[in-house]
DNA sequence: CTCCGATGTTAGTATGCGTTAACGCATCCG
DNA sequence: CGGATGCGTTAACGCATACTAACATCGGAG
């Protein structure tokens, strides 16, 4: 039963060369991305990774676990991120920009995953689909509390619709390639601090 | 062979009921949206219109025909809806916010349409999928030039990127559901013109 | 009235795919 | 030395499902 995936992540850490299941979990994000999640098979995503078919049964439980691992660490590093730097800033307005900044970084350095969350959240097991939602309720909140501190006048409910219209435009980066990625970063984060600006 | 379309749609406009391949269309267009192109089967379409199964046969070619239909009709829709809008309009900033409103009222009038075009673009089948791409580029198109009249300081590509961006506030609507629809529709213009506005 | 085209139905086929079973082989520990 | 354990293989099973075939109904044009 290895089933932990803490110890495994940690572990291998120190070498270069990452675990099995981190492998995996990498080819089936790039893999779902593309195809989605039912048009992704077994095999496929064994044969990325260099082993064929069944041998995942090692690693996973099935194939809605290697959804549910995925979702729901993503969504831990979205929420433990935006804590953090939500913490580390001394003013509201200054939280903001770290937001910002640690969403479009995110978003710009793991294009699959972002496009899987964005997609698949149907394709999952009830149980784990709970949990991502808890999860991303918290990642809103913290950015509509942020919102409310820095601009008093908004009420929760839009600083919470404007959490999501800006996640939207930040996580459309997977889908425009006119831009190299540092003149990408700033234009995104220029223009979500442009429309929270405008949610008055 | 009823595979036209054109005569379909506008014969049965006159009178108060869809035609069944309108039925199908839009019953489908919400059943992608929930659970993907691959999670739906052609028995469940056909359910949701009060038939059963294999009737959609004498309607479409097969599963592909009715998301490539759903996909190209959207795609239209989009472009020449926003032809019309920039040509109506005297000034370059005039004709900005016409886009913005026209795009926004269209996602909060068909959030269903508007998912399925975002997330099932890789399920079309590739003469499909070109047609898709090339009205969408035509799109695109539209909307940089008008960003580009509007403020001439900011490149074509640069403005390419902030089209898709804004397209990502925009099409957040979906996933929002804290504030009504008139609300949400000004907040939405506001933000996607304080984006572009931001984007120097 | 009659015939035929449009639009359903149910039964059947075939294929894809998630999962399990049974087995091979290395590595490590006693 | 030897067995347990981790990790891989191929074969088979079972089920979902896209699509086809064969047959029914029904309304309108001749």
């Amino acid at each position: 039963m290895t089933e932990a995936g803490d110890t495994d992540t940690a572990s291998r850490a120190v070498t270069g060369t990452p675990s099995r299941r981190d492998q995996i979990l990498a080819a089936a994000a790039e893999l779902f991305a593309h195809h989605g999640f039912h048009g992704v098979g077994i095999d496929d995503i064994g044969a990325a990774v260099g082993v064929s078919g069944p041998a995942l049964y090692r690693h996973f439980r099935g194939k809605d676990a290697i959804l549910g691992e995925m979702l729901t660490s993503i969504s831990e590093d979205l929420l433990h991120g935006g804590i953090a730097r939500a913490k580390e800033a001394t003013t509201a307005t200054e939280a903001l920009t770290a937001l910002v900044r640690f969403h479009t970084d995110f978003a710009l350095d793991h294009p699959a995953l972002i496009t899987v969350q964005e997609r698949n959240l149907g394709n999952l097991r009830d149980e784990d689909r709970r949990q991502v939602r808890t999860l991303q309720r918290r990642y809103v909140e913290v950015w509509a509390n942020i919102i409310t501190d820095a601009m008093p006048d908004v009420p929760l409910p839009k600083a919470r619709s404007s959490a999501h219209a800006v996640f939207g435009l930040i996580n459309s980066t997977p889908h425009t390639r006119y831009l190299d990625r540092a003149e990408l970063a700033d234009l995104l984060a220029d223009m979500a601090l442009g429309a929270l600006h405008a949610a008055r």
